[in-house]
DNA sequence: GATGAATGAGTCTTCATTCAT
DNA sequence: AATGAATGAAGACTCATTCAT
């Protein structure tokens, strides 16, 4: 076999990761032995380690490859101009998160929650995923800017602590979708309409179509 | 040989669990060999395995603990009548967790991550997690339902949905304070309140017991 | 099984070190697998780790043994007083060797000539055999000493060189002997003997000023 | 395809066996793996096979190749005539020695080491290497018998045990020479004159040029 | 002929668990 | 009841060799 292109070996490593992502959603990267990789991935051993160093570097990549795709998935909800108002925001936020783990068979929910165990053992892991969460929150702090602007929060909100009660709020259903598995977008955002007080069922529903006062 | 007291017994299993917590709370239950826990207790392998049937039961019984523990430590929260108004609840909440955590030279909050990771490949976490988690659900329901009553949110508001949004916050809280670490629980309380819209330091307090601005 | 006595531990490791002979010599330590030294001692592998950290671990204990062994084998060489003359030292010295290699049922010389080998790429093993060959070397020059005072040796020979010298030939029987084996102490003893020129059987001891024809 | 030039093919040979050195020279053959010596040889995995048909294969060409060599240089201390007498034959034996392995940046006495111990495991390896000995073996005793002839050790000596001992003296400065490293090919000379009783330094130079007159 | 990716048996080592004392 | 040495089935990783291109 005379060399390999580039995008060859890219896909080939795509389909070691993704092989490593079925076994990992199941159970976790620890308890998953390399040969479970190796027989989902469908080469031999040394096929496997001519791609990842070690199964360190396996995983890394794998939880790695995993928050990268999350980046791109996330990216949208931070398109729209102006952005969704906070407890829509926070709706459509969930629903990606939903449908993007939803992909390829392997629930990347339950990799998330591994994944954070192993940011507590794994230094590189921990770099990643803090550049991810960073990142994340510093786009949550530009939306919670304009809400500002805008008056859907209050007048000397924190940005950051906004962002910061927002990435929690993500974070935490993933847990809870995990665990009890019975929460929904929508009842979040129902969550955090009551909040503000007042009516919210027909009042928000109502509001939502023109756009919210302010602006 | 002496039957031993059941008091002694309650003791020795506590004494182990303890070493079983200090271990996981480094590298979580996978990556600790029961050879740690051991050495961390002070026994003999033998008298480990007679209090534990096997190092699966005694992560249960480990993470189990800490979950009744956590139980108890929250317990104060809803004690108060009324129960403070949410962004208080909130932060009163996570500076709970926070001090909780802290003890022992072992932080129950990382522990707590391994667990949400153990729960996905154990049934008997899971149950144990669940059934915490849902019952940890059904007080804060009852501190929304106050709230809803005491028109601190809104009139139509669902206990079940403000109750899963709070637990999403406190989970969410945990894990951003294990992986960024630099979450305070004022800043959740500040972020929630900043959400109601207006004014917050001054304002917020005194249009709380009228209505709400919003808009 | 409570605590192994100090003496049984020392069998054990004993016990262990005497299998790694067994397969040392055959195929010398690389080509030895830990199952072989496992299976050959009849314990578990456990058990043989529980004994050595490594393979390295092993193979140094055993090199080192062996050399130990070898120096107290080599000792009484030295305790006649006087020191045999040159020609019937070489002897007594190659003569040992052999004897010493025999035992157990495994040549010690092969496993040193492997041990060579191994000192070149372990330094742990080169630092062990460089203070093995240092001492005897030592004790070399002390018989040349001695050799000198009693005219056997030129008056102005340098001890170190003879010593330097002595090693070469004895190290040198050891590798003749493995590779080619139709080496035997007397010819090395009587080709020393040749080296002092005229005749040797009946001359050479009538020759030497005041010295017995090696008894 | 076309088909290569016989010289061309031997060139390789000689440059994927130069390479084996390198990589024995530091690890022995047991250690080096065939990618170290396929790095070194800056050929292709498929290349290196298609000379060699094994790692044994190649492992006893690289050494066979170094006796060769060894061989050719050795010559030239038999072409004298007469022959040096046996303290400078030794010291030139040496000094070639020493030259002859310094050569290419890969010290051949290591490897000679190594070899010894490849030729305890391996059949070929062991019939090449008894080959070389005992050639080497006659010519010694050769230069043994012309001793004898010039009086230069004893009327009844044996060409044969005076050849052994010699080997042995080489063979064991290689040894030493490598695990002590404080060995100049002078000290034999020196030890050796030294046996032979009298006055050395200031007498055996004297001797020399005339003719030594066996004590 | 040359290439180098792929193969997979084999290596060292760990670790949950047992049981003789 | 307690001890801790022993067990042995995996697990991560390597490496001589092949063969499709």
């Amino acid at each position: 076999m005379p060399k390999i292109s580039d995008e060859r070996r890219a896909e080939r490593r795509a389909q070691i990761v993704q092989a490593a992502w079925t076994c990992f959603h199941r159970e976790g990267p620890q308890a998953t032995t390399m040969d479970d990789i190796i027989a989902a991935s469908g080469l031999s051993a040394g096929a496997v380690y001519g791609y990842f160093r070690s199964k360190d570097d396996l995983v890394v990549a794998a939880l790695g490859a995993a928050l990268s795709g999350l980046r791109e998935a996330v990216a949208p909800l931070f398109d729209s101009d102006p952005v969704a108002p906070p407890d829509e925001f926070v709706r459509q936020a969930m629903a990606l998160l939903v449908s993007y783990s939803a992909r390829d068979g392997c629930d990347l929910r339950r990799i998330a929650v591994f994944g954070w165990g192993e940011a507590q053992r794994n230094a590189r892991m921990l770099d990643a995923m803090r550049g991810f969460y960073l990142g994340f929150r510093e786009q949550l702090a530009g939306a919670a800017g304009a809400w500002r602007r805008d008056g859907l929060v209050a007048d000397d909100a924190s940005a950051d602590d906004l962002a910061k009660l927002l990435l929690s709020l993500v974070l935490g259903f993933v847990i809870q979708s995990v665990i009890l598995g019975d929460v929904a977008p929508e009842a979040a955002a129902s969550g955090l309409r009551s909040l503000r007080g007042g009516r919210t069922r027909a009042g928000a529903a109502a509001r939502r179509p023109g756009r919210p006062a302010a602006t």
